[in-house]
DNA sequence: TTGTGAACGTA
DNA sequence: CGTACGTTCACAAT
């Protein structure tokens, strides 16, 4: 055991443990949603964690081999030349695991030229002769030759990695006969197979000992090698020259030069924030509790972390007209924070960079207070849009909005959008933002007053600030923050939607699938839950004998692809009472929410979170507004139910058409794309006479359906197979499809593999107007991973320049009505669609608005067309 | 009670 | 083996 008196240093060997680890788990069970494989990283994780909680170490490092090349390949070209290549699934996970170290605050060490074990046997001696207790933990055997009495070697055991063996000199006099540092001799005697290095025939660990007991070295065993009798002394005398060199190999270096000594790998607190992120990207649910408390557990535990914080000023409170000498005295940016209670303002906390103030809301609201919050005064907020929408409640429309931490974090990193202001204190200030136990009803805790959280924005915002790069900066000013105020009335108008024609819709829609049940379970004998892939499952393939079809994870797939394929190949009435049942159910489910959010204004009020998507897109929740039905026959019905509200005319959709592929050409600059747009020609047919070389007027459905699903196929990347799958055609026609579409838009294909390319180079891609989209899996090793990667990044430009347009277009018209005095309004986006409420006497004014800025909201090389519909309800407006 | 996967709605 | 989302249900884990 180790002295309690002596500082405790662990270093361990990465790469041979998480390499152990990458053979003893399954790989199923470890491999992200994305294709990424873990299970080398979790089982090196798991194992680390075990040992830190048992060893306590008090310093620690990691070293890693940097390639298979090293001092010994050239030395001995042969040298490890038999062992295969380790799986490119598992070097993959190398770097990963190197991240999580990193954010551990593990000291990981490499160095060029030698291998882990050269860098572990330097700390070992360094270690040992400044006074520590170390710990090697190594899978390679020649890592023996280390232990001492201050050494102790973690080995793990043929069962697996959870196992370790430790070696102090007893142990391995015990096992080999001789002590640690005569285990080189032994096994340059022995020879090791695993690093391609032959000894002495017949020669194996007992011959070696007995020979090394006779002689005391190897040095003088050679040197009397003619004294050695039989067969095997003949051996090793036509072998010295192998014994030599084995013995000169596997020798570990002692004298690596490192940028780090013992003395400076002092464990260290935890990076929670860096952890719970790259965690996250594993899909480790359960590692985070584990490591922080191995490593909370450590002695370092209660050290500061980052920089001493600074105490956020105690906020004074104002009064009426103390706010305006307060504003005047703070000149500059002010960060806001808004309380909200019930959805009105309760609390404002104002902060400049050494002062907060208070004030509490109440009506009438103080005048200067109103003024300034209305007036262009530069003002920060931390996830701004509820507070916005709760300021204008209480009568108040904020200006000066100049920047918002939350929508610049989410440029940032639009994978990992931080939630909210104490996400951002402790990933940008790396420090902790004082928080109410939630679980309390009297927290013990205080949490922070809104002065207070004003004055961390204001940090956050300028830490913020110094990271983000010119153009994401432009895309927050000019794009984000004018969409945010914009999406702030949308929400607060919400949508004028029929009780009445739903609820007897869903009545009607209630009976019909009661009876497709009936029917259904009448075919099959029996009652089952329809609702139940597991028990659907037994139904298909057990009861009904039906083929398997594609696996999932849980078992086999009962989804309407496969449930169409299969009434195909083995029609039976009960495959398609299930999809009249799921499609009967599955509206009734949406027309039920939908009804169940119909507020006490008789309007469905979503809410659309701005920082919802990787592209740029938005996303809408509670409900999602973005996912009505128009498909099928009965969706109508529902669109019908979205109604112009009282006091309005009636309702204007808008929509882009083949924005996406519109965009496509602008970028591509294809010759062909671009006239087919400036044409103004039907686009399908204009590229189906292209592909199938006939007039536009000779282009028949079949044809125009095929280079459809190609055109928009190509904007999420597809593959012959795919195409094929999707029009039920042949592969090899599918690929004769691609080759010819390919032949005449020659330039598209170009665009999109250089797009992808230069994203590979750059990290990232961008859209038009600049905003970026990070993709680290270009570069990696795993193909499901790096194929994915790849039809993303093709898709991020395009998809997210479409995105910025719409945007830029939406708070336009939004802006172009308010400032015309028209009560119309906006109040939903659909990616590509506006609806429009019209106030009586506007419409020809609204439709001019809508129309212009849709068009002009971005300048192409090609137009950009805009369908305008009109009529009392959604389904009829639109078209 | 909470989390996850399958399924399915939209652009 | 086609991008980007959110919601619902059943089911398993807690």
């Amino acid at each position: 055991m180790t002295d309690p008196g002596k500082p405790t240093l662990l270093v361990v060997d990465g790469h041979s443990l998480a390499y152990r680890a990458f053979f003893a788990l399954p790989v199923d069970n470890f491999t992200t949603k994305e294709g990424q494989h873990t299970n080398g990283i979790y089982g090196f994780l798991s194992m680390f964690v075990n040992l830190l909680k048992a060893e306590k170490p008090t310093h620690l490092a990691v070293a890693f081999d940097t390639s298979r090349h090293s001092f010994r390949t050239d030395v001995y070209t042969e040298y490890k030349a038999n062992r295969v290549t380790s799986p490119p699934e598992f070097t993959g996970q190398i770097p990963l695991l190197q991240e999580c170290l990193q954010a551990m605050n593990v000291t990981v060490l490499t160095k060029e030229g030698v291998e882990a074990d050269d860098i572990l046997a330097t700390l070992a001696a360094q270690g040992a002769e400044q006074g520590f207790d170390v710990l090697v933990c190594s899978g390679d055997r020649d890592t023996i030759q280390l232990v001492t009495d201050d050494v102790t070697l973690l080995y793990p055991s043929v069962q697996g990695v959870s196992q370790l063996k430790r070696y102090t000199p007893d142990t391995v006099i015990e096992k080999y006969g001789l002590p640690p540092a005569n285990y080189p001799d032994i096994a340059a005697l022995v020879g090791e197979t695993s690093d391609n290095l032959p000894g002495v025939p017949k020669v194996g660990e007992k011959t070696a000992v007995k020979w090394l007991t006779q002689w005391g070295t190897l040095d003088a065993l050679i040197a009397n090698a003619d004294k050695v009798p039989g067969v095997v002394g003949n051996n090793l005398r036509d072998h010295l020259e192998d014994v030599r060199r084995n013995r000169s190999l596997n020798a570990l270096l002692r004298d690596v030069e490192l940028p780090a000594g013992p003395a400076d790998l002092a464990m260290q607190p935890i990076d929670t924030q860096a952890v719970r992120d790259v965690f996250a990207r594993l899909e480790f649910k359960t590692l985070l509790p584990r490591v922080l408390d191995a490593i909370g557990t450590g002695p370092d535990a209660a050290a500061p972390s980052g920089p001493p914080t600074v105490d956020a000023p105690s906020p004074v409170e104002l009064e009426g007209p103390a706010l305006g000498v307060w504003v005047a005295g703070h000149p500059g940016e002010i960060a806001l924070t808004v309380t909200i209670i019930g959805g009105l303002p309760a609390r404002i906390g104002l902060a400049s960079a050494d002062a907060a103030a208070e004030v509490a809301w109440s009506e009438p609201i103080a005048s200067d207070l109103a003024e300034w919050l209305a007036g262009p005064a530069p003002k920060v907020l931390a996830d701004a849009k509820p507070q916005v929408k709760a300021l204008r409640r209480g009568g108040v429309r904020l200006g000066g909005l100049v920047f918002d931490p939350v929508l610049a974090g989410w440029l940032l990193r639009p994978s990992f959008p931080d939630k909210g202001l104490a996400d951002l204190v402790d990933r940008y200030l790396d420090e902790k933002l004082p928080e109410a136990d939630p679980t309390q009803l009297v927290p013990e805790t205080e949490g922070a007053t809104a002065g207070q959280l004003s004055w961390y924005t204001l940090r956050v915002a300028a830490a913020m600030r110094a990271e983000l790069p010119a153009t994401l900066a432009t895309v927050l000013t000019d794009i984000e923050l004018p969409t945010l105020d914009t999406l702030a009335d949308m929400e607060l108008a919400g949508v004028a939607v029929s009780h009445v024609k739903l609820s007897t819709f869903s009545v009607e829609l209630g009976a019909r699938s009661e009876l497709i049940a009936q029917q259904a379970f009448a075919e099959i004998g029996r009652e089952v839950n329809l609702g139940s892939p597991k028990q659907l499952q037994e139904v298909l393939f057990e009861q009904l004998e039906l083929p398997k079809t594609r696996k999932t994870k849980t078992g086999y797939s009962t989804d309407a692809a496969v449930l169409a394929d299969l009434q195909e190949s083995h029609p039976h009435p009960f495959l398609n009472l299930l999809l009249e049942h799921r499609e009967a159910t599955k509206l009734r489910q949406i027309i039920e929410s939908l009804d169940a959010a119909i507020g006490s204004d008789a309007r469905v009020h979503t809410t659309y979170v701005q920082t919802g998507s990787q592209t740029g897109r938005l996303s809408s929740t509670d409900p999602n507004l973005q996912n009505i039905p128009i498909r099928n026959e009965e969706s109508h019905r529902i669109r019908a139910a979205f109604e112009v509200g009282a006091g309005f005319e009636t309702l204007l959709t808008a929509d882009y058409s083949q924005i996406e592929m519109r965009i496509m050409a602008h970028l591509s600059a294809d010759p062909g794309l671009v006239e087919a747009f400036r044409s103004g020609e039907d686009l399908h047919r204009f590229v189906g006479a292209r592909v199938f070389g006939v007039d536009p007027a000779d282009v028949t459905p079949a044809m125009r359906t095929k280079v459809k699903a190609m055109s928009y196929g190509l904007v999420y990347g597809l593959s012959a197979f795919g195409l094929s799958k999707q029009l039920r055609i042949d592969q090899s026609e599918a690929k004769l499809l691609m080759t010819e579409y390919f032949a005449r838009f020659g330039a598209v294909r170009d665009y999109l593999r250089s797009s992808v390319e230069q994203a590979r180079i750059d990290g990232y891609t961008e859209t038009i107007f600049g905003r970026r989209r990070p993709f680290p899996d270009l570069a990696s090793p795993n193909r499901v991973l790096r194929e994915n990667a790849e039809r993303a990044a093709l898709n991020a430009p395009i998809q997210g320049s479409a995105a910025d347009i719409m945007k830029i277009a939406l708070f336009r018209i939004h802006d172009e009505m308010r400032a015309e005095g028209l009560a119309s309004r906006v109040l939903l986006q659909i990616h590509d669609e506006l609806l429009v409420e019209v106030a009586p006497g506007e419409w020809d004014e609204v439709e001019r608005i809508v129309r212009d800025r849709m068009g002009d909201a971005a300048e192409l090389s090609v137009p950009l067309d805009v369908q305008i519909g009109r009529g009392p309800n959604w389904d009829v407006a639109g078209h």
